[in-house]
DNA sequence: TTCGTTTTCTTGCTTAGGCAAGTAATAGCC
DNA sequence: GGCTATTACTTGCCTAAGCAAGAAAACGAA
């Protein structure tokens, strides 16, 4: 609390914190709009049905959902609940606990999905991995990881 | 057009990936979190007021302020305004072409933003360079950076 | 069993942000 | 000098997302 004197950034830190800023902004949006113009679809339902996709049954309850998408309960109730108005996804109640609700990927998500890959894949490619080497890709992955897992718990840490 | 074959992602590029879209969700909401809460200033804000700070005189045109903050013009607009509200900006018609708005950080803005770097940069260290060795920002800074550069014109590239 | 507590989701409201249309000022051109 | 085109910002309206309060089910204890 008592400001116990932080150093401040060194050059090469400097320029790390710059580009990520603009990273954090700038590819986010990227993404989203490459994938809404090529295929129609927005970011996020992609993530949605790309994480019902990796679920056993291609099912999940609702909060999970949530949590592997990085979202808010509310906002997964109206995400599921559009797609499911577009027919890729079912909404049912849990059996066996009235409370949960379980969202399964239909045929027709699945099938969207798949469409939608390739187009995600280049877009993925053309953004990040086309401009990195085997050896930084290699480098770069227990560094992301090493920060992101210190993220999780929401407050402090 | 034609779907021209990309590679799947291997298993090193899919660990990045996976890391990368969940560093652009959390990391930026955490950093905006933080500063909110600890300095009772949202991260947006925050920014404006660096950028200023940043420039000759702390002043900058309505545009160049948008573009250096990665914001659309309208939303430029609108958290100009507030800061100016607050007393910590000054918008003023430029002299020389009546179009131009400037906007100037205040003596009180440019103190609010000194008050408020040390949380920041006690959170960006926790939040990040704590997790990260020396010759790791030092490998990381060109890898981010020649992602960004690859990012700036809108659409295609 | 019945009542309080906790979990899980939904609904109402608010905020951050962008886009598109409008307005004002400048710049070019005849 | 008067039109047209361009630039720079603002305003209206829409979407994405979260928070907080609610409702419904399940659990637990008396």
């Amino acid at each position: 609390m008592a400001a116990p004197k932080v150093h401040p950034l060194n050059t090469d830190e400097e320029v790390v914190w710059r580009a990520l800023t603009h990273l954090l902004v700038v590819l986010r949006r990227s993404l989203g709009d490459d994938l809404e113009r090529l295929a129609g679809i927005g970011g996020t339902d992609y993530v949605v049905l790309m994480s019902l996709s990796e679920a056993p049954r291609r099912q999940l309850r609702m909060s999970d959902l949530a949590r592997r998408c990085d979202l808010s309960a509310s906002r997964i109730t109206r995400l599921v609940d559009a797609l499911s108005q577009q027919g890729l996804v079912v909404k049912e109640r849990a059996i066996g606990d009235a409370r949960s609700n379980l969202a399964t990927l239909t045929d027709a998500g699945y099938r969207r999905l798949r469409e939608t890959y390739p187009v995600h894949l280049a877009n993925v490619r053309h953004r990040v991995f086309d401009h990195l080497s085997a050896e930084e890709v290699a480098l770069l992955g227990p560094i992301l990881e090493r920060i992101t897992s210190g993220l999780e718990p929401k407050g402090e840490a």
